[in-house]
DNA sequence: AGGATGGTTCGATGAACGTCATACTCCGAA
DNA sequence: TTCGGAGTATGACGTTCATCGAACCATCCT
């Protein structure tokens, strides 16, 4: 069995909503690891990112709830994946250009 | 004679500063206003946000220090631009997929 | 059943933010 | 040179935000 955490359609997705969501260091950090298109699994080694667990799970909500993020529930995992397609049909070229990113210091 | 401000160079624009920058309404519609590549001299008739001029002060700061926008001081005016090119160059479609949002409520 | 594990929720706290009013600076025109 | 307008800086105020620890919930394994 998996469920699915509610989170808003790709037409209701608020561009302020989803920049705030954007426009912090922990967050694009989580953003960038997604960017693989791949469903990450929390509780990985990849996702330490040096906050604790109930800050983690602060800011996979604000993701979530702003439409960047898609979390399907297995058991007791929580898999988590880049909502790239509906972002860059809503806001073309968006995500492309945080993701564009990775390359600097 | 004119001056100029000070805004950071194109390789130094940060990804989390100019996100901020540009995650808050008011900042948003001056984006959008600015959208066209034209320089709009503040103080004319397009840019009544409904904020106090100081309020207004503040944010043009903050857009001009994240490096989002330039701006050319001419006796009393002061004239904005958008450093779309710059944006361009540094992260790739965000800035396209910012004001892509254009249509909607 | 019981314990360990993966996540969430709930205060609390300190920092950052948006807003405004006021005071100030600078420029241009009378 | 004096006045008004355009814009900035400062300080205050209330709100939002990121962070943490602790309590809690659910699931898997023994």
């Amino acid at each position: 069995m998996s469920t699915e955490y509610p989170t808003p359609a790709t037409a209701e997705l608020q561009l302020v909503d989803v920049l705030r969501a954007l426009a912090d260091p922990v967050r694009l950090d989580v953003v960038r690891l997604l960017g693989d298109g791949m469903a990450h699994c929390k509780g990985r080694e990849d996702w330490n990112f040096g906050v604790q667990k109930s800050t983690m799970s602060h800011h996979l909500r604000i993701l979530r709830e702003a439409g960047v993020t898609d979390v399907t529930i297995d058991g007791r995992d929580h898999w988590i994946r880049l909502r790239r397609e509906d972002l860059e049909a809503r806001f073309p070229g968006l995500i492309t250009g945080v993701l564009s990113d990775r390359a600097e210091g």
